[in-house]
DNA sequence: GTAACACCTAAACCTGACTTTATGTCAAGA
DNA sequence: TCTTGACATAAAGTCAGGTTTAGGTGTTAC
């Protein structure tokens, strides 16, 4: 059983924010001993579950439920599943996006080496949209598609 | 050159959204013709920068900036460069940590999936947390880890 | 016994990124 | 002519996700 300044320090998570998340319903049926909140293992791995599911887009509001249906035993086991199955397609997309960006990024750091190169941009205008290294148009057409 | 009900179409973006960049300066030296906005391809290109750059974490502020040092040519070159680094290197370690929190997701999926199976969690609490079958053992651990 | 901490609450405040509202201009079509 | 639709502005409003403030309790250290 940890104290919040503990798991404050453990999760590097400031005390209000934990505060906040049990205001808002995130910790149901956290034990209190004389008002103090006395974190457990429960409250860790709910912890860690808060991160992943905001990380997937998640709204607190919709955390909150899923960890209502946690205290409503195995009639929600469904529900639950469903809710990782859908959070687990939108991540699989977002990585993809993430990967997109990641290539105009290297695109981009690629495109101001030659500049500062060349002095100018010039030659790289000539380049531009079709006439540029392989590995660089790659980069440059995956980021720049649909 | 396009009006910006054109654009709003283009990008998928509300008007209102594409007016409050330009509030912001994020279009400097936008034409216009007798009061209405007129964007050319330094405008769309630099609306598929706006997109890239939000994603990898910058703010509208940050991305004023950078936009600002484009138009004061080449000795910004070595800042833009250094920018596009930075944001590169936070890219690279956002998508390992969706890859993480997509880990713990499949993770859930298949925890949910016995659950129904089973009825309870009464076997995977046993299993719990270092006698999983060895595939779903790698996806906690990484999920779990540090 | 008093000061320093770590904890508590309720309520006000803050920030970023938009969005909405209220008001107005201008050109084309019925 | 008149109204419809796309454009414009400034200023106020919204929302999520916290953070800060103001005031209070309870336990240990000197």
């Amino acid at each position: 059983m940890y104290t919040i300044g503990q798991v404050s320090d453990m999760f590097s998570l400031p005390i209000s924010t934990l505060r906040y998340y049990d205001k808002e319903g995130l910790f149901p049926g956290m034990e209190r001993c004389s008002g103090i909140r006395k974190f457990g293992d429960k409250e860790l791995e709910a912890l860690r579950l808060i991160e992943c599911l905001k990380k997937s887009g998640l709204e607190i509001k919709d955390i909150k439920q899923f960890m209502q249906w946690c205290t409503e035993g195995s009639t929600t086991y469904p529900l639950r599943r469903e809710l990782f199955l859908r959070q687990k397609e939108l991540m699989e997309v977002e990585i993809k996006k993430m990967e997109k960006t990641l290539d105009m990024l290297c695109f981009k750091c690629w495109y101001y080496e030659q500049a500062i190169k060349n002095g100018n941009e010039d030659r790289l205008n000539e380049m531009l949209p079709n006439h540029l290294p392989t590995e660089i148009q790659a980069l440059y057409d995956h980021a720049h598609e649909e």
